[in-house]
RNA sequence: GCGCCCGUAGCUCAGUUGGAUAGAGCGUCGGGCUUCGAACCCGCAGGUCGCAGGUUCAAUUCCUGCCGGGCGCACCA
């Protein structure tokens, strides 16, 4: 449908241009907007003013140009006006919008998909937390977004992959194993001083007591620093081992998990760097080895290899976004914690510096969470080890509850996420909202078997019963999910698509309620020429509408699109679509 | 001090990547179930889009400056 509207411009754009009526040096995109108000047609364009400038004419003439070049006008539009400054305004044939419906059924689950990435390669990396603890909310965040980022870039033609990617290697992992080896000592009565920044939360001493129940007090006999590996290598497993099971639980799976250790064993690291100072990119100074991030945009040079001689997570991290690169990735996405926003003009720079372009690499930020209940704040130290973990929360909630408040704003702003609103199953909670939407389509299916009346594809019905304005509300609706399902993937912000899941569920509870779909079951059946007589009556109060055969299968119909394009949404969101809730 | 992000209704936030008279949810107030799921619907009220300039047919959106808030500014991750 929007490709017939759009296709009728453009084929009036080049006429105009073969005519020598408009110059038109470049090409304008022809987008389709919604107007405002309902006189002002059902949609509305504003190429006319965007090419007024280069024409050097009045928006309005360039408007009136187009309008006068298009063929054969009426047999897509009722209706086109030119409005104010510029704007085409447009009412297109109630068939077209119609014709939206039979798109729908034929493509189902495909009703949104594009090939607009035409199969370039992408690696969306998220989560990413270190295996040195449980994931908390913050991390369940990025999780849900970078699913949806991942799902939504599936659909609009790009050929994804998701990774995970392990910080198995550095001072982290190592802080992990010496704070789980102070507690095992402690387990055995030994009074130990605990590590200066080491993990102090309760589930260490957990980790500590299954280590001790795996090799009793062996590790006791050994030299500290065996202990500490050992203990490091146990509760490093055990900790990702839980990891991989919340996420799991999330319903969040990964294509693969990037060791940062393998990196460091393979040699990739050293490989780079040795690349990198072939192409004079790296230079000594102070005992240490930097990065000249400066040549790349960054606002300083930075450190790789220590004086020690211990390599920066930096220098991994280069690694491992050469490795993405070499795997034949066209574009990499990192979620990242918003806490890391310093960090990507170094990686701009690094992926430069491997010889690709600056915007091959997309960042997404994902901001923190603030958990509150019953509009009090809970409080949280990650120092003293005191967080919520996400399995909390999700055997609190639930995990559609959660993912679809992490994703109901910009993941680059603060959430505050209410506990309480999040179980509550009611009209406040947009969840149920939605979810509800989906399963009262569901619901009135199971009564219109139960009644006998099939529910049928809309080219089996009459289309053209659909005349209400409620209706053609809905239809319109449907018709801008694909270019809602484009804009989200484009920008990369999942939450566009949840706020249009909870207009369209608007739309159809009201509809829902507002109408009847099948007569009553006292109602008396009548026949679609008796209802179009009651019409014509227009009795002052308005009766309750006739419901005929015709109608009702329009409208089953009808509500069957709807109840699959919240499907396919809700599915782009990770979040499952009930049939009974 | 420097850099990034954010200031939109009482609260939490959208605003289709520069468009028409700026929207939604919650909250307040009022109304609606003899019906296919009331986990729902309808209505009222609520705004100098932080402030001041600039760019143009058009600015909540882009640029500059200021005010206010958050986060970064490691040879930590």
């Amino acid at each position: 449908m929007r490709e017939k509207v759009v296709g009728a411009l453009e084929g009036a754009l080049h006429k105009a241009r073969r005519k020598g009526q408009l110059k038109i040096e470049s090409f304008p995109m022809v987008t389709l907007d919604l107007p405002k108000r309902p006189e002002w047609g059902d949609l509305a364009t504003t190429v006319a003013m965007s090419l007024a400038s280069s024409e050097q004419r009045s928006p309005h003439d360039v408007a009136q140009i187009i309008l006068e070049n298009l063929d054969r006008p009426e047999a897509i539009f009722d209706r086109v006006e030119i409005a104010r400054p510029g704007f085409l305004n447009m009412t297109v044939k109630r068939e077209l919008w119609l014709e939206v419906l039979n798109e729908i059924e034929e493509q189902g689950q495909a009703y949104g998909r594009s090939d607009l990435g035409k199969g370039r390669r992408v690696l969306v990396e998220y989560v990413s937390a270190n295996p040195t603890g449980p994931l908390h909310v913050g991390h369940g965040r990025g999780a849900a977004v970078g699913q949806a980022i991942a799902n939504l870039l599936t659909a609009t033609g790009y050929d994804v992959a998701s990774e995970y990617y392990i910080n198995d290697a550095g001072r982290q992992i190592k802080l992990l194993g010496a704070s789980v080896y102070a507690r095992y000592q402690e387990l055995h009565g030994r009074r130990v001083p605990f590590p200066e920044d080491g993990y102090r939360g309760a589930y260490i001493e957990a980790v500590a007591a299954h280590v001790r129940d795996r090799v009793g007090s062996t590790l006791l006999e050994l030299p500290v620093e065996q202990g500490q590996q050992r203990c490091q290598d146990l509760a490093y497993h055990e900790l990702l081992d839980g990891v991989r099971q919340d996420l799991q639980s999330f319903g969040i799976e990964f294509d693969s998990w990037f060791s940062e250790a393998s990196l460091l064993s393979s040699g990739s690291v050293e490989q780079v760097l040795e690349d990198l100072k072939r192409r004079d990119l790296l230079f000594e100074q102070d005992g240490a080895l930097w990065f000249r991030a400066t040549a790349f945009g960054d606002e300083k040079d930075r450190v790789v290899r220590k004086q020690e001689g211990e390599y920066t997570y930096l220098a991994s991290d280069i690694a491992y976004h050469r490795d993405k690169l070499l795997r034949g990735y066209d574009l990499l996405i990192d979620v990242w914690g918003a806490d890391h926003h310093g960090y990507i003009p170094r990686m701009e720079a690094a992926v430069q510096a491997c010889g690709h372009p600056k915007d091959c690499l997309r960042v997404v930020l994902v901001q923190m969470v603030n958990l509150v209940r019953g509009g009090q704040k809970i409080e949280m130290s990650k120092r003293a080890g005191e967080f919520t973990t996400l399995r909390e929360v999700m055997d609190e909630v639930g995990t559609d509850a959660a993912k679809f408040f992490f994703l109901m704003r910009r993941s680059d702003t603060p959430l505050d996420f209410d506990l309480e609103l999040a179980k509550q199953q009611s009209a406040e909670n947009p969840v149920y909202y939605v979810q509800y939407a989906h399963a009262r389509a569901a619901s009135l299916f199971r009564v219109a078997e139960a009644r006998g009346i099939p529910v049928p594809k809309p080219s089996e019905t009459e289309l053209g019963l659909l005349t209400d304005q409620d209706e053609l509300g809905l239809i319109r609706a449907l018709s801008r999910y694909p270019s809602v399902v484009e804009a989200s993937a484009a920008a990369l912000e999942p939450h566009r698509l949840t706020f249009y899941l909870q207009e369209l569920a608007a739309l159809l509870h009201n509809f829902y309620y507002k109408h009847r779909i099948m007569p009553s079951t006292g109602q008396v059946e009548s026949s679609d020429a008796e209802r179009f007589v009651k019409v014509d009556e227009a009795p002052p109060v308005r009766p309750r509408e006739q419901i005929t055969p015709g109608l009702t299968a329009a409208r089953l119909a009808l509500m069957r699109e709807v109840q699959q394009v919240i499907r396919n949404g809700l599915g782009l969101l990770g979040i499952a679509a009930p049939d009974r809730m």
